[in-house]
DNA sequence: ATCAGTTAGTAAGCCTAACTAACTATTTGC
DNA sequence: GCAAATAGTTAGTTAGGCTTACTAACTGAT
């Protein structure tokens, strides 16, 4: 086969495999009282530590103004905090809550639990090249 | 290490990559007149072949209102026409249209060569040991 | 020192797409 | 033949996208 035909369906199934793994995890956040945008956004604070609404709408790639709602959504619910920027009056720095730390990491429990079910027939050979490919595409 | 640690491990890169993978997909979805909801039920139908719109929520995991207002759209739309089946007049059948088959293997198309840029840095026995893993894990 | 232009964030308004609850039409089972 | 179940729709709400338009603050050039 040509090396562009064989990416070709590489990226085939790597697509098809990505919509059937998000769609099994996206089963777990529908016990969480975050929706998806506010999970996202709180896994970049918890992951990613503390920024400005701006890098994470950049992060999100979502426009200032969603990030916003989000952001206000988040901290109504007590999930995260805002502190004043000390080197740009015109920013804010916005920085998880214990509350919002562990609400993260139970949905983010939640969703690999649900994805290992996934991997449940896998033998320990295929669990290796699976990681492996993985990872030498996302280095 | 232990087997579950391995399997968590993997579950979990597994979910990076997946997020990391759609979310380049997706950004060809804004050029697209469909919407997502619109695109993933289209491909159900091109794809997987005409069904009732119940039979439509079912495969997407939404409720029957949800994919009441979905297909209307797509009808709207011109992508998608109804026909009534003829087993049980409660029921219609929904089947792509050539406009609706045209438009999804251009959403689709669009979609695969966002995912092929991630891969232009693997080598081909990347390529082939990510292909195989994936295989393994859909079969 | 001021004033023009840029940048960060927010507000308002609109759209899609998800939900639940309630309704209609049809089929099925007793 | 009628009660119960089923398929789908309608109505109303919520979350999360967008664009446009605005204020506040910063930057840089007179």
């Amino acid at each position: 086969m040509a090396p562009s035909n064989r990416r070709r369906k590489v990226a085939d199934r790597l697509h098809s495999a990505a919509i059937y793994v998000l769609r099994q995890a996206r089963a777990a956040d529908r016990k969480s009282p975050l929706g998806p945008a506010q999970l996202s956004a709180l896994s970049v604070l918890v992951y990613g530590g503390s920024r400005t609404p701006g890098e994470l709408a950049d992060a999100e790639q979502v426009t200032p103004p969603t990030m916003t709602r989000v952001v206000g959504a988040l901290r109504r619910g007590g999930y995260v905090r805002l502190r004043s920027c000390p080197s740009d009056a015109r920013s804010t720095i916005v920085e998880a809550s214990r509350k919002g730390i562990a609400a993260l990491q139970k949905a983010r429990a939640a969703r690999l639990d649900l994805i290992e079910e996934l991997l449940a027939g896998s033998s320990e050979a295929d669990l290796t090249r699976l990681g492996d490919a993985i990872e030498a595409l996302l280095a």
